[in-house]
DNA sequence: CGTTCAACCTGGGCGC
DNA sequence: TGCGCCCAGGTTGAAC
């Protein structure tokens, strides 16, 4: 679920965290398998106990809480990985099923915060800074998706032969941009998903590249995308408001605002696409 | 190099 | 009602 607008969304509610301290640190296990952490749990717990959260990041579609140095433990930093359904939740979740982690703070601002994740696919790992240079360095993440440029795209992509809605995804290419935002941000570039990255020119590479920041920005403003029941929430735990501005993403069959023609949906690498055939059209050489 | 498939999970929706 | 199937915001590794 959660792409760039929604994990900054995220970072965002819980940025207040910073300058407290983590009192107590559990993990429950809630289905077959727990949730992945690094280390297990039991061990993860007792390195987080008393630890001060010194500020909390964002690194592409991860939210970072690095925390202080105490004892025989170095500077650290708390890798969360939401994937599909993990949200982070300063506020008592749906159900009480599927929490997988639950940070007691030392605060009456914020008692505590969740993270509540209903298929238990992300995972939660703490870091030191070599690692966290391995895992959310620049040979892992490419530039944020906010303030991504046409060159960076053009150097990182242009000789290519993937489809550009594809290459989008790429976190190593630009940090932060998954599914609904590559579709949205191909239709409003008016660039047909499925054309080759070495068909296009430094003109279509900035059209992407501005459309990106404009729209990831816009997202973000409107607190992310709220699809369906049990989905993304703020961790105050409101629904995002930029699913209404979405122009192809879950629309197949639909008008095009724009021209009125039908949305279609195709599959690319085992994922959904939608676009607009009349609106996004194809640089064939 | 690029694509495809499977896996990791839960649960909603649909056809029958 | 129930069953089986397809679908879902992500990532990774293996196979071809």
């Amino acid at each position: 679920m959660p792409e760039l607008p929604e994990v900054e969304t995220m970072r965002r509610g819980i940025a207040h965290l910073a300058g407290l301290r983590i009192d107590t640190a559990s993990f429950p296990r809630s289905s077959v398998r727990p949730i992945v952490t690094r280390p297990a749990p039991a061990r993860l717990r007792r390195r987080l106990a008393g630890r001060t959260i010194v500020a909390v990041h964002r690194f592409g579609k991860r939210v970072v809480l690095e925390l202080d140095a105490v004892g025989p433990e170095n500077r650290g930093w708390l890798v969360i990985e939401p994937r599909m359904t993990g949200l982070l939740l300063v506020v008592d979740p749906p159900t009480r099923t599927h929490v997988r982690m639950e940070l007691g703070i030392d605060s009456r601002a914020c008692p505590r915060l969740i993270f509540w994740d209903r298929r238990g696919l992300g995972t939660i790992r703490l870091l030191d800074a070599g690692e966290l240079a391995a895992a959310c360095g620049p040979a892992r993440l490419g530039p944020d998706g906010l303030v991504v440029t046409g060159s960076a795209l053009a150097e990182r992509l242009g000789g290519s032969r993937r489809a550009v809605k594809v290459a989008l995804l790429d976190q190593r290419a630009v940090a932060g941009i998954g599914n609904i935002y590559a579709a949205e941000i191909l239709f409003a570039a008016g660039i047909d998903p499925r054309t080759a990255c070495r068909r296009l020119r430094p003109a279509d590479w900035e059209r992407i590249a501005a459309a990106a920041r404009s729209i990831l920005e816009k997202a973000v403003r409107m607190e992310g995308s709220s699809i369906g029941d049990e989905t993304y929430r703020t961790a105050d735990n409101r629904t995002g408001r930029f699913q209404r501005q979405h122009r192809v993403y879950g629309r197949a069959g639909e008008a095009c605002h724009a021209c009125g023609g039908p949305v279609v949906r195709l599959v690319q690498a085992q994922r959904s696409t939608f676009f607009c055939p009349c609106c996004q059209w194809q640089r064939r050489r």
